[in-house]
Parts: structure tokens; C-alpha cells; sequence
DNA sequence: CAAAAAAGAATGAACATTCATTTTTATATC
DNA sequence: GATATAAAAATGAATGTTCATTCTTTTTTG
């Protein structure tokens, strides 16, 4: 195999293990030997790689936020009407969310912990314009309320996280009914009642 | 001073202590021995009132949890109508969310991660039976939409932390409006469509 | 065979918890 | 009410472990 993929290899690894165990234990009960022992690799290879441990959780919260809205908006085009641009990115989001449940699960300790870097989560923040513009054309048309994108992101997607976590803890299971009715509620939040 | 008061005074002093540092720092960057010295107490005098560090923040959390629910169902009353009881409890829940923002925070950390035995977990779910209750009572109505109780906690209230986090972070502010503006939200969201 | 990558063992710091003493409190006695 | 004393509470200093990171050596690669 090449030496490059081999390294890409690594790398991967060594950012799935990561997240595997910060899922698991949490990050406060996740240490360099454990991670390395999954990825099998030695604990000083991490540092050919990575600076430090909290490099290491910056970097894996950054690729898997990017991975996230990547597949968030694969399927968006910002020509369609606002609605159904809405009900395209949510259910991308739905479906990352039940599909990539090991990433998704990762973001939602990370986003609600102090264990990013400031600097790490603003880079996160960024990949969500196309949603917060989608957001800005239907307050403009009068479809969307013309509230803070922190209300509507509180009330159309994050949501799904708390879902997600309750289905993960096995407190209840969320299936295709329930992302129907999950999906009418985000949109009955944000429109504009007529 | 009494005894007793003194005892409870160090033990409050430790709770406080434990979420502070949890908020600020996260559960892996809080020793013990950091937990002390803000509680003015030697880290010895913690095994004294907690068996070990999991044990300190399941109570923590426990207690943290209790005070929560209390406040939210404090001005509520059952017999009153399944909208106008929704919103007492809403209001007070954001109220608390602003007033109590330590308390609320460290809640949120703790149901995003793996710091909380699931027996804790458990113990503090309990107290919101209340509001599920009047949830039902809405079903029944058919004032509120047939979903799992999971979906309207989603929906309803956890936005609220999202809100309370974002405004933490200090990217932006909760004032009266949004507070007006979220609770239209959350009730646009549970409440049938006629 | 030289350079790069990886490994395992070593290092030193940080930590949770315990131990041996000291201090405080409550009670009993005068 | 003052004093003595036993029990309880609290302490600061160990203890032993775990951990992140580094160092030296070995293996792999080109």
C-alpha cells in the first residue's frame, strides 16, 4: 500500500477512536493509551499526527462538524423555493443524524461542553451559512418569522440532537413516523402562521 | 453556629463549588483538590460528605436537577387549562434558564454527556411528571398533538438550553422579545393545527 | 542505505483517595 | 458556669496510580 494512505489510514483511525471512546466514556475518561490501543498504533505515534490531546479533539470535532454539513446541504440547491429547500437540508440533517449516529453523538458532547477551543468551534460554525441564507430569503418573503437564527436553529434543528440522544440512551426509538411528525413541528416552529 | 448549619453550609459550598468548576472547565479539568479550594475546605473534608468524586457530581446533579423542576411546577396548578398551564410552566422554566443560568448550565452539560451514572439519570427524570401529565391531559383534548413525550420535550423545552448555551457563549442575547418570540415557537410547535 | 515513520519504555506531573494528627464540638462533672 | 474529656469533624501531608508527553531504538520505506 502506499505510504501516504497508510498515513491517511492512521490519521482516520486514530479520529474514529476518538470518537468512539469521548461517545463511550467521555472525554474526561478517554486517555491517549486508550485511543491509541483502538486505533492500534503505538501512543507516540498520536503525536506524528496530532500536537497534544486537545489538538487532537479540535481536529476530530472540525472534520466530523465539516462531514455534517457536507451531507446537510449535498442535496441542496439554493434555487428551490424556500420551503422546500427547508424540508430538503432538515431531513439531510434527520437522516445524518439517525444514520451517522456515532458522528452526530460526538458533535452533541462537544457543542454542549467545554472541551472545544473556542477557535475550533467558530471554525465549525461557519459551513451552516447556506442555511442560515436559506433563512434570510424566506424571512424576506415573509414565510419564516424574522427571529435571531439562534431561535430558529433552536427551534427547526437542534431538537433532533435531544432526540437522538433520548433513541442513543434507549429511552425510545425514533422512526420514520416520528421524523415526520418531528419535521412538522421544526416547520410549524419557524413559519410564518397565516 | 449550629453544627448541623455548618455542615450543611460546607456541603453547599461544595455542590456550588463542583458545578462552577464543571461549567467553566468541564468534568475532565476539575480535580478534586480545585473543588476544595474554592469550597474553602480541605479535599480530605469532601469524603466526608461524598463517597468519591462520581458520587460528588451524580448528587450534584441530582440536586441540581430537583431544584429545577421545583421552580418550573412552583406557580403551577392543575386544574388550570392545558394552554394556559403549558405556558406557566414555560415561562417559569425560561425564567429559570436566565435567573439560574449556573444551575442550567451545568443540567445541560450533564444530559449531553457520560459524566452521570444512569441511576442518577433516572432519579431526576422523575419530577418532570407534572408537565408530562399535562401533556396528556392536552392529548386527550386535543389541544396537543398525539406524539411520544420525547418529541414535545425536544420541541417544547430544549430549545431553551440551546438559547441558554448560545447566550453564555455570549454570541448572543436573551432578552423579553426573544423569550416572547421562543415561546410562540415552542407552543407553534406542540399545539394541534386547526 | 539514508531518511522517515513507528514503536515501546521512560519520565515527570497531576490526580483521587487515604492516613496520621490536630482542631472543634458536645457532653458530663464539679 | 467553668473544666475536662471523649467523640466527631477537619486538616495537610502522604500514597500509589494514571496519564500525557518525550526519548531512544527499531522498523519500514523509497
Amino acid at each position: 500500500m502506499a505510504k501516504l494512505q497508510k498515513s491517511i489510514d492512521k490519521r482516520n483511525a486514530l479520529v474514529k477512536a476518538t470518537i468512539e471512546l469521548v461517545n463511550n466514556n467521555g472525554f474526561h475518561a478517554t486517555p491517549m493509551s486508550k485511543i491509541a490501543k483502538m486505533a492500534n498504533v503505538s501512543p507516540a505515534t498520536i503525536y506524528l499526527y496530532f500536537e497534544n490531546k486537545q489538538d487532537l479533539v479540535n481536529k476530530t470535532y472540525i472534520e466530523v462538524k465539516a462531514k455534517y454539513t457536507d451531507y446537510a446541504f449535498a442535496t441542496y440547491d439554493e434555487t428551490v423555493p424556500v420551503e422546500t429547500g427547508f424540508e430538503i437540508i432538515w431531513k439531510r440533517i434527520a437522516d445524518f443524524k439517525l444514520k451517522e449516529c456515532e458522528n452526530a453523538m460526538f458533535l452533541a458532547q462537544c457543542d454542549n461542553t467545554p472541551v472545544i477551543d473556542e477557535a475550533s468551534r467558530q471554525e465549525g460554525i461557519k459551513h451552516l451559512q447556506p442555511l442560515l441564507d436559506l433563512w434570510n430569503r424566506g424571512k424576506k418573503e415573509g414565510i419564516i418569522k424574522p427571529m435571531s437564527d439562534y431561535i430558529l436553529y433552536a427551534y427547526a434543528i437542534n431538537p433532533l440532537s435531544f432526540l437522538m440522544i433520548s433513541q442513543k440512551r434507549g429511552a425510545f426509538t425514533l422512526d420514520k413516523t416520528h421524523i415526520e411528525e418531528a419535521y412538522q413541528s421544526a416547520w410549524n416552529s419557524i413559519k410564518v402562521c397565516k
